[in-house]
DNA sequence: CCTACCGATCGGTAGG
DNA sequence: CCTACCGATCGGTAGG
Protein backbone atom coordinates (compact mmCIF):
# COMPACT_ATOMS: atom_id res chain seq x y z
CA UNK A 1 0.00 0.00 0.00
CA UNK A 2 2.59 2.44 1.46
CA UNK A 3 4.63 1.69 -1.86
CA UNK A 4 1.75 2.25 -4.32
CA UNK A 5 0.80 5.32 -2.85
CA UNK A 6 4.25 7.35 -2.46
CA UNK A 7 4.28 9.67 -5.27
CA UNK A 8 8.00 10.35 -5.38
CA UNK A 9 10.96 8.38 -6.05
CA UNK A 10 13.82 9.71 -3.96
CA UNK A 11 16.13 6.74 -5.07
CA UNK A 12 17.58 5.18 -8.32
CA UNK A 13 17.13 7.10 -11.38
CA UNK A 14 14.69 10.03 -11.79
CA UNK A 15 11.57 9.34 -14.25
CA UNK A 16 11.83 11.02 -17.67
CA UNK A 17 7.82 12.19 -17.75
CA UNK A 18 6.44 13.43 -21.49
CA UNK A 19 6.75 16.81 -20.42
CA UNK A 20 10.05 16.55 -18.66
CA UNK A 21 12.57 15.63 -20.69
CA UNK A 22 15.92 15.45 -20.07
CA UNK A 23 16.87 17.71 -23.11
CA UNK A 24 19.16 20.30 -21.64
CA UNK A 25 18.45 18.80 -18.04
CA UNK A 26 21.16 17.04 -17.47
CA UNK A 27 23.42 19.51 -19.11
CA UNK A 28 23.13 22.14 -16.74
CA UNK A 29 23.35 19.03 -13.88
CA UNK A 30 26.85 18.67 -15.20
CA UNK A 31 27.01 22.53 -15.70
CA UNK A 32 25.98 23.20 -12.24
CA UNK A 33 28.08 20.00 -10.68
CA UNK A 34 31.19 20.85 -12.69
CA UNK A 35 31.06 24.72 -11.21
CA UNK A 36 30.67 23.62 -7.91
CA UNK A 37 33.97 20.98 -7.90
CA UNK A 38 35.86 23.62 -9.94
CA UNK A 39 35.05 26.19 -7.22
CA UNK A 40 36.02 23.88 -4.32
CA UNK A 41 38.94 21.97 -5.60
CA UNK A 42 39.82 23.93 -8.63
CA UNK A 43 39.33 22.57 -12.73
CA UNK A 44 42.71 20.34 -12.95
CA UNK A 45 41.80 18.82 -9.64
CA UNK A 46 38.80 17.74 -10.47
CA UNK A 47 38.19 14.99 -12.81
CA UNK A 48 35.21 14.44 -15.17
CA UNK A 49 34.35 11.21 -13.47
CA UNK A 50 33.32 13.04 -9.73
CA UNK A 51 31.16 15.42 -11.75
CA UNK A 52 29.87 12.17 -13.63
CA UNK A 53 28.86 11.00 -10.02
CA UNK A 54 27.43 14.01 -8.50
CA UNK A 55 24.58 13.74 -11.35
CA UNK A 56 24.71 10.01 -10.94
CA UNK A 57 26.00 9.57 -14.61
CA UNK A 58 28.70 6.99 -15.48
CA UNK A 59 32.75 7.71 -15.84
CA UNK A 60 31.98 8.00 -19.84
CA UNK A 61 28.90 9.67 -19.97
CA UNK A 62 30.03 13.45 -19.56
CA UNK A 63 31.68 13.28 -22.84
CA UNK A 64 28.19 12.45 -24.40
CA UNK A 65 26.91 16.11 -23.20
CA UNK A 66 30.63 17.99 -23.95
CA UNK A 67 33.14 16.46 -25.80
CA UNK A 68 36.29 17.63 -24.01
CA UNK A 69 36.63 18.94 -20.17
CA UNK A 70 37.63 22.21 -21.51
CA UNK A 71 34.29 22.72 -22.87
CA UNK A 72 32.53 22.08 -19.63
CA UNK A 73 34.55 24.36 -18.32
CA UNK A 74 33.91 26.94 -20.79
CA UNK A 75 29.97 26.45 -20.43
CA UNK A 76 30.67 26.79 -16.75
CA UNK A 77 31.85 30.39 -17.23
CA UNK A 78 29.41 31.32 -19.95
CA UNK A 79 26.39 30.53 -17.61
CA UNK A 80 27.79 32.41 -14.87
CA UNK A 81 28.31 35.11 -17.13
CA UNK A 82 24.84 35.19 -18.10
CA UNK A 83 22.84 34.92 -14.91
CA UNK A 84 25.31 37.92 -13.94
CA UNK A 85 24.68 40.15 -16.30
CA UNK A 86 20.97 39.25 -15.52
CA UNK A 87 20.82 40.28 -12.61
CA UNK A 88 22.92 43.03 -13.05
CA UNK A 89 19.97 44.26 -15.15
CA UNK A 90 17.66 43.34 -12.57
CA UNK A 91 19.43 45.10 -10.02
CA UNK A 92 20.11 48.27 -12.49
CA UNK A 93 16.24 48.31 -13.59
CA UNK A 94 14.42 50.56 -10.15
CA UNK A 95 17.31 53.11 -11.46
CA UNK A 96 16.06 56.31 -12.88
CA UNK A 97 18.25 59.08 -14.32
CA UNK A 98 18.19 60.82 -10.65
CA UNK A 99 20.00 58.30 -8.95
CA UNK A 100 23.42 59.93 -8.55
CA UNK A 101 26.61 58.26 -9.99
CA UNK A 102 27.05 57.08 -6.29
CA UNK A 103 24.14 55.81 -5.53
CA UNK A 104 24.59 53.77 -9.26
CA UNK A 105 27.97 52.46 -8.61
CA UNK A 106 26.84 51.35 -5.22
CA UNK A 107 24.22 49.08 -6.73
CA UNK A 108 26.56 47.87 -9.28
CA UNK A 109 28.92 46.70 -6.35
CA UNK A 110 26.67 45.35 -4.17
CA UNK A 111 25.65 43.23 -7.45
CA UNK A 112 28.93 42.22 -7.87
CA UNK A 113 29.03 41.24 -4.18
CA UNK A 114 26.16 39.17 -4.41
CA UNK A 115 27.66 37.41 -7.48
CA UNK A 116 30.52 36.82 -6.24
CA UNK A 117 29.97 35.71 -2.76
CA UNK A 118 25.84 35.32 -2.68
CA UNK A 119 23.53 32.05 -3.13
CA UNK A 120 24.93 30.33 -6.61
CA UNK A 121 27.74 31.79 -6.49
CA UNK A 122 30.15 29.01 -7.92
CA UNK A 123 30.23 30.18 -11.50
CA UNK A 124 32.06 33.19 -11.61
CA UNK A 125 34.57 32.61 -8.83
CA UNK A 126 35.81 29.71 -11.24
CA UNK A 127 35.54 31.95 -14.08
CA UNK A 128 38.17 34.92 -12.27
CA UNK A 129 40.06 31.34 -11.20
CA UNK A 130 40.42 28.99 -13.61
CA UNK A 131 41.12 31.59 -16.77
CA UNK A 132 44.57 30.05 -17.41
CA UNK A 133 42.85 26.39 -18.04
CA UNK A 134 41.19 28.16 -21.44
CA UNK A 135 42.44 27.51 -24.68
CA UNK A 136 42.73 30.84 -26.64
CA UNK A 137 39.65 30.81 -28.82
CA UNK A 138 37.12 29.99 -25.35
CA UNK A 139 38.74 33.03 -23.90
CA UNK A 140 37.62 35.19 -26.17
CA UNK A 141 34.26 34.45 -26.10
CA UNK A 142 34.51 35.15 -22.14
CA UNK A 143 35.92 38.22 -23.16
CA UNK A 144 33.06 39.29 -25.20
CA UNK A 145 30.57 38.30 -22.35
CA UNK A 146 32.68 39.99 -19.71
CA UNK A 147 33.06 43.26 -21.74
CA UNK A 148 29.45 43.37 -21.97
CA UNK A 149 29.20 43.06 -18.09
CA UNK A 150 31.90 45.96 -17.80
CA UNK A 151 30.01 48.19 -20.42
CA UNK A 152 27.67 49.15 -17.74
CA UNK A 153 30.00 50.28 -15.06
CA UNK A 154 32.18 52.57 -17.23
CA UNK A 155 29.96 55.46 -17.67
CA UNK A 156 29.30 55.43 -14.08
CA UNK A 157 32.97 55.57 -13.37
CA UNK A 158 33.69 58.22 -15.91
CA UNK A 159 31.22 60.35 -14.44
CA UNK A 160 32.74 59.92 -11.31
CA UNK A 161 35.80 60.74 -12.10
CA UNK A 162 33.78 64.26 -13.90
CA UNK A 163 32.63 64.93 -10.27
CA UNK A 164 36.39 64.76 -8.94
CA UNK A 165 34.58 61.69 -6.37
CA UNK A 166 37.03 59.47 -8.34
CA UNK A 167 40.65 60.86 -8.67
CA UNK A 168 42.62 57.92 -10.37
CA UNK A 169 42.93 57.27 -14.02
CA UNK A 170 39.09 55.94 -15.07
CA UNK A 171 40.91 52.69 -16.68
CA UNK A 172 43.28 52.00 -14.05
CA UNK A 173 40.08 52.28 -11.74
CA UNK A 174 38.28 49.88 -13.25
CA UNK A 175 40.77 47.26 -12.77
CA UNK A 176 41.75 48.00 -9.42
CA UNK A 177 37.73 48.29 -8.19
CA UNK A 178 37.12 44.89 -9.52
CA UNK A 179 40.19 43.51 -7.90
CA UNK A 180 39.08 44.97 -4.60
CA UNK A 181 36.23 43.29 -5.35
CA UNK A 182 37.00 39.76 -6.96
CA UNK A 183 39.65 39.35 -4.31
CA UNK A 184 37.45 39.23 -1.75
CA UNK A 185 36.59 35.55 -2.85
CA UNK A 186 39.48 34.63 -0.81
CA UNK A 187 38.78 36.20 2.13
CA UNK A 188 35.29 36.24 2.95
CA UNK A 189 33.50 34.13 5.15
CA UNK A 190 29.54 35.21 5.05
CA UNK A 191 28.41 35.60 8.72
CA UNK A 192 27.06 32.68 9.96
CA UNK A 193 24.25 32.21 12.79
CA UNK A 194 25.77 28.55 13.36
CA UNK A 195 28.62 29.47 14.55
CA UNK A 196 27.82 32.01 17.19
CA UNK A 197 31.25 32.21 18.76
CA UNK A 198 32.92 33.57 15.43
CA UNK A 199 36.64 35.34 16.74
CA UNK A 200 35.56 38.70 14.41
CA UNK A 201 32.21 40.00 13.86
CA UNK A 202 31.95 38.92 10.28
CA UNK A 203 30.77 41.81 7.89
CA UNK A 204 28.12 41.63 5.12
CA UNK A 205 27.72 41.87 1.67
CA UNK A 206 25.99 45.37 2.55
CA UNK A 207 29.31 46.12 5.07
CA UNK A 208 31.43 45.17 2.26
CA UNK A 209 29.66 47.43 -0.34
CA UNK A 210 30.19 50.51 2.06
CA UNK A 211 33.76 49.75 2.84
CA UNK A 212 34.26 49.58 -1.04
CA UNK A 213 32.27 53.38 -1.62
CA UNK A 214 34.45 55.22 1.62
CA UNK A 215 37.76 53.69 0.07
CA UNK A 216 37.21 54.32 -4.12
CA UNK A 217 34.99 57.39 -3.27
CA UNK A 218 35.32 61.11 -2.16
CA UNK A 219 32.35 62.81 -0.54
CA UNK A 220 30.21 64.63 -3.23
CA UNK A 221 31.02 67.68 -2.72
CA UNK B 1 94.83 22.29 -27.06
CA UNK B 2 91.79 24.17 -27.19
CA UNK B 3 90.45 21.70 -25.45
CA UNK B 4 92.57 21.67 -23.21
CA UNK B 5 92.14 25.49 -22.69
CA UNK B 6 88.74 25.37 -22.04
CA UNK B 7 88.28 26.52 -18.88
CA UNK B 8 84.15 26.25 -19.04
CA UNK B 9 82.10 23.25 -19.37
CA UNK B 10 78.87 24.53 -21.36
CA UNK B 11 77.64 21.13 -21.94
CA UNK B 12 76.57 18.02 -20.01
CA UNK B 13 75.95 17.38 -16.09
CA UNK B 14 78.20 20.54 -13.87
CA UNK B 15 81.46 19.40 -12.44
CA UNK B 16 80.94 19.35 -8.80
CA UNK B 17 84.45 20.78 -7.23
CA UNK B 18 85.43 20.62 -3.66
CA UNK B 19 84.34 24.54 -3.17
CA UNK B 20 81.20 24.47 -5.29
CA UNK B 21 79.07 21.63 -3.48
CA UNK B 22 75.53 21.29 -4.38
CA UNK B 23 74.23 21.57 -0.62
CA UNK B 24 71.25 23.36 -1.42
CA UNK B 25 71.79 24.63 -5.06
CA UNK B 26 70.36 21.91 -6.76
CA UNK B 27 67.41 22.42 -4.38
CA UNK B 28 67.24 26.14 -5.40
CA UNK B 29 67.06 25.38 -8.84
CA UNK B 30 63.99 23.17 -8.44
CA UNK B 31 62.42 25.81 -6.48
CA UNK B 32 63.11 27.97 -8.98
CA UNK B 33 62.01 25.75 -11.84
CA UNK B 34 58.76 25.35 -9.49
CA UNK B 35 57.81 28.36 -9.48
CA UNK B 36 58.51 29.32 -13.17
CA UNK B 37 56.41 26.45 -14.23
CA UNK B 38 54.00 26.58 -11.79
CA UNK B 39 53.21 30.48 -12.31
CA UNK B 40 52.92 29.60 -16.42
CA UNK B 41 50.29 26.29 -15.83
CA UNK B 42 49.75 26.17 -12.55
CA UNK B 43 49.97 23.38 -9.93
CA UNK B 44 48.04 20.63 -10.82
CA UNK B 45 48.95 20.84 -14.83
CA UNK B 46 52.66 21.07 -13.50
CA UNK B 47 54.21 17.56 -13.78
CA UNK B 48 57.60 16.76 -11.02
CA UNK B 49 58.88 15.40 -14.47
CA UNK B 50 58.54 18.45 -16.23
CA UNK B 51 60.35 20.49 -13.18
CA UNK B 52 63.15 17.85 -12.86
CA UNK B 53 63.65 18.25 -16.67
CA UNK B 54 64.57 22.00 -16.41
CA UNK B 55 67.09 21.48 -14.25
CA UNK B 56 68.46 18.47 -15.90
CA UNK B 57 67.20 15.38 -13.36
CA UNK B 58 66.00 12.67 -13.85
CA UNK B 59 61.93 12.30 -13.22
CA UNK B 60 62.12 10.43 -9.64
CA UNK B 61 64.78 13.29 -8.73
CA UNK B 62 62.81 15.70 -7.25
CA UNK B 63 61.86 13.38 -4.55
CA UNK B 64 65.32 12.91 -3.43
CA UNK B 65 65.01 16.62 -2.14
CA UNK B 66 61.49 17.30 -1.63
CA UNK B 67 59.36 14.29 0.15
CA UNK B 68 56.13 15.14 -1.60
CA UNK B 69 55.33 17.36 -4.62
CA UNK B 70 53.37 19.43 -2.28
CA UNK B 71 56.78 20.59 -0.28
CA UNK B 72 57.40 22.29 -3.05
CA UNK B 73 54.91 24.60 -3.36
CA UNK B 74 55.34 24.97 -0.05
CA UNK B 75 59.22 25.61 -0.54
CA UNK B 76 58.35 28.12 -3.61
CA UNK B 77 56.20 30.11 -0.97
CA UNK B 78 58.32 29.89 1.42
CA UNK B 79 61.12 31.56 -0.38
CA UNK B 80 59.26 34.15 -1.98
CA UNK B 81 57.64 35.58 1.21
CA UNK B 82 60.71 35.13 2.54
CA UNK B 83 62.35 37.49 -0.49
CA UNK B 84 59.26 40.13 -0.11
CA UNK B 85 59.73 40.53 3.60
CA UNK B 86 63.40 41.55 2.59
CA UNK B 87 62.54 43.57 -0.40
CA UNK B 88 59.94 45.18 1.76
CA UNK B 89 62.73 45.99 4.53
CA UNK B 90 64.74 47.17 1.80
CA UNK B 91 62.79 49.90 0.56
CA UNK B 92 61.70 51.28 3.73
CA UNK B 93 65.28 51.51 5.63
CA UNK B 94 65.47 55.25 3.63
CA UNK B 95 62.06 56.07 5.35
CA UNK B 96 62.10 58.30 8.33
CA UNK B 97 59.69 59.35 11.06
CA UNK B 98 59.49 62.71 9.07
CA UNK B 99 57.86 60.83 5.97
CA UNK B 100 54.34 61.30 5.90
CA UNK B 101 51.62 58.04 6.11
CA UNK B 102 51.02 58.70 2.01
CA UNK B 103 55.11 58.76 1.66
CA UNK B 104 55.41 55.55 3.54
CA UNK B 105 52.21 53.77 1.52
CA UNK B 106 53.72 54.60 -1.81
CA UNK B 107 56.54 53.03 -0.95
CA UNK B 108 54.76 49.78 0.49
CA UNK B 109 52.22 49.63 -2.31
CA UNK B 110 55.52 50.77 -5.00
CA UNK B 111 57.12 47.44 -3.88
CA UNK B 112 54.02 45.32 -3.55
CA UNK B 113 54.39 45.60 -7.48
CA UNK B 114 57.69 45.05 -8.04
CA UNK B 115 57.69 42.03 -6.01
CA UNK B 116 54.19 40.83 -7.80
CA UNK B 117 55.07 42.09 -11.59
CA UNK B 118 58.78 43.02 -11.51
CA UNK B 119 61.70 40.51 -12.13
CA UNK B 120 61.83 37.15 -10.62
CA UNK B 121 58.31 37.66 -9.74
CA UNK B 122 57.15 33.98 -10.22
CA UNK B 123 56.93 33.48 -6.06
CA UNK B 124 54.31 35.36 -5.03
CA UNK B 125 51.69 35.03 -7.68
CA UNK B 126 52.16 31.14 -7.11
CA UNK B 127 51.57 31.82 -3.45
CA UNK B 128 47.85 33.67 -4.14
CA UNK B 129 47.04 31.71 -6.42
CA UNK B 130 48.19 28.15 -5.62
CA UNK B 131 46.77 28.97 -2.01
CA UNK B 132 43.94 25.96 -2.27
CA UNK B 133 46.80 23.17 -3.28
CA UNK B 134 48.20 23.65 -0.40
CA UNK B 135 47.50 21.00 2.98
CA UNK B 136 45.70 22.83 5.92
CA UNK B 137 49.17 22.64 8.05
CA UNK B 138 50.97 24.43 4.96
CA UNK B 139 48.79 27.25 4.82
CA UNK B 140 49.59 28.01 8.69
CA UNK B 141 53.17 27.97 8.19
CA UNK B 142 52.35 30.78 5.13
CA UNK B 143 49.96 32.71 6.93
CA UNK B 144 52.79 33.24 9.41
CA UNK B 145 54.78 34.59 6.97
CA UNK B 146 52.36 36.38 5.47
CA UNK B 147 51.26 38.39 8.48
CA UNK B 148 54.67 39.40 9.22
CA UNK B 149 54.43 41.09 5.78
CA UNK B 150 51.29 42.39 6.48
CA UNK B 151 52.60 43.89 9.71
CA UNK B 152 53.99 47.11 8.21
CA UNK B 153 51.13 48.29 6.24
CA UNK B 154 48.81 48.26 9.46
CA UNK B 155 50.09 51.62 11.27
CA UNK B 156 50.41 53.01 8.05
CA UNK B 157 47.00 52.35 7.17
CA UNK B 158 45.70 53.22 10.78
CA UNK B 159 47.38 56.64 10.44
CA UNK B 160 45.88 57.50 7.45
CA UNK B 161 42.77 56.83 8.77
CA UNK B 162 43.28 58.73 11.73
CA UNK B 163 44.26 61.71 9.16
CA UNK B 164 41.05 61.12 7.11
CA UNK B 165 42.85 60.30 4.12
CA UNK B 166 42.00 56.40 4.00
CA UNK B 167 38.46 56.55 5.37
CA UNK B 168 37.07 53.11 5.08
CA UNK B 169 37.47 50.61 8.57
CA UNK B 170 41.20 49.60 8.56
CA UNK B 171 40.76 46.01 8.44
CA UNK B 172 37.86 46.16 5.33
CA UNK B 173 40.64 48.57 3.87
CA UNK B 174 43.67 46.62 4.19
CA UNK B 175 41.86 43.32 2.61
CA UNK B 176 40.69 45.17 -0.40
CA UNK B 177 43.65 47.03 -1.19
CA UNK B 178 45.80 43.98 -1.19
CA UNK B 179 42.97 43.11 -3.48
CA UNK B 180 43.57 45.72 -5.56
CA UNK B 181 47.09 45.47 -6.16
CA UNK B 182 47.05 41.26 -6.04
CA UNK B 183 44.66 41.71 -9.00
CA UNK B 184 47.29 42.97 -11.23
CA UNK B 185 48.61 39.76 -11.72
CA UNK B 186 45.48 38.86 -13.76
CA UNK B 187 45.96 41.81 -16.21
CA UNK B 188 49.29 43.72 -15.92
CA UNK B 189 51.68 43.47 -18.80
CA UNK B 190 54.72 45.33 -18.55
CA UNK B 191 55.62 47.99 -21.12
CA UNK B 192 58.06 46.29 -23.75
CA UNK B 193 60.28 47.94 -25.94
CA UNK B 194 60.06 45.19 -28.29
CA UNK B 195 55.90 46.02 -29.16
CA UNK B 196 56.74 49.17 -29.67
CA UNK B 197 53.29 49.02 -31.71
CA UNK B 198 51.45 48.10 -28.78
CA UNK B 199 47.59 49.07 -28.79
CA UNK B 200 47.44 51.02 -25.83
CA UNK B 201 50.58 52.87 -24.12
CA UNK B 202 51.10 50.62 -21.10
CA UNK B 203 51.14 51.70 -17.65
CA UNK B 204 54.87 51.50 -15.52
CA UNK B 205 55.09 50.48 -12.30
CA UNK B 206 55.13 54.16 -11.26
CA UNK B 207 52.18 54.81 -12.49
CA UNK B 208 50.20 51.74 -10.82
CA UNK B 209 51.32 53.08 -7.58
CA UNK B 210 50.25 56.77 -8.43
CA UNK B 211 46.96 55.27 -9.41
CA UNK B 212 46.27 53.22 -6.61
CA UNK B 213 47.51 56.22 -4.38
CA UNK B 214 44.73 58.73 -6.23
CA UNK B 215 42.02 55.93 -5.70
CA UNK B 216 42.55 55.01 -2.16
CA UNK B 217 43.91 58.12 -0.42
CA UNK B 218 41.63 61.70 0.07
CA UNK B 219 44.29 64.70 -0.51
CA UNK B 220 46.06 65.51 2.65
CA UNK B 221 44.64 68.00 4.36
C1' DC C 1 23.29 7.68 -21.95
C1' DC C 2 25.73 2.85 -20.34
C1' DT C 3 29.37 -0.85 -20.94
C1' DA C 4 33.79 -1.84 -21.45
C1' DC C 5 37.92 -0.37 -22.52
C1' DC C 6 42.61 2.03 -23.94
C1' DG C 7 46.79 4.66 -24.01
C1' DA C 8 49.05 8.11 -21.55
C1' DT C 9 50.60 10.24 -17.66
C1' DC C 10 51.44 10.96 -12.99
C1' DG C 11 53.27 10.91 -8.10
C1' DG C 12 56.10 8.22 -5.82
C1' DT C 13 59.48 4.24 -4.43
C1' DA C 14 63.33 0.51 -3.96
C1' DG C 15 67.83 -0.18 -4.39
C1' DG C 16 71.99 1.22 -5.46
C1' DC D 1 71.10 11.67 -7.50
C1' DC D 2 70.08 7.72 -11.45
C1' DT D 3 67.73 3.30 -13.00
C1' DA D 4 63.86 0.92 -13.34
C1' DC D 5 59.59 0.37 -12.05
C1' DC D 6 54.54 0.29 -10.01
C1' DG D 7 49.75 1.19 -8.99
C1' DA D 8 46.39 4.55 -9.68
C1' DT D 9 44.00 7.72 -12.20
C1' DC D 10 42.63 10.31 -15.97
C1' DG D 11 40.52 12.08 -20.44
C1' DG D 12 38.43 10.14 -23.93
C1' DT D 13 36.27 6.52 -27.31
C1' DA D 14 33.70 2.50 -29.82
C1' DG D 15 29.66 0.40 -30.10
C1' DG D 16 25.34 -0.20 -28.86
Amino acid sequence: MSELAEPKRLRGRPRKTEDERDDGNRRQALIAAAARLFHQKGYDATSTREIAAQVGMQPGSPFYHFGHKQDLLLAVMAEGMKQAIERQRTACAPLSGKDSARERLRVLIRNHFDVLLGPDSDFIPVMLYEWRSLSAEQRQTITQIKDDYEAVWIPVLQELHHNGQLQARVGLARLMIFGALNWSVQWYEPPSAAKPAARTARASLDDLTEAALALFLRDTP
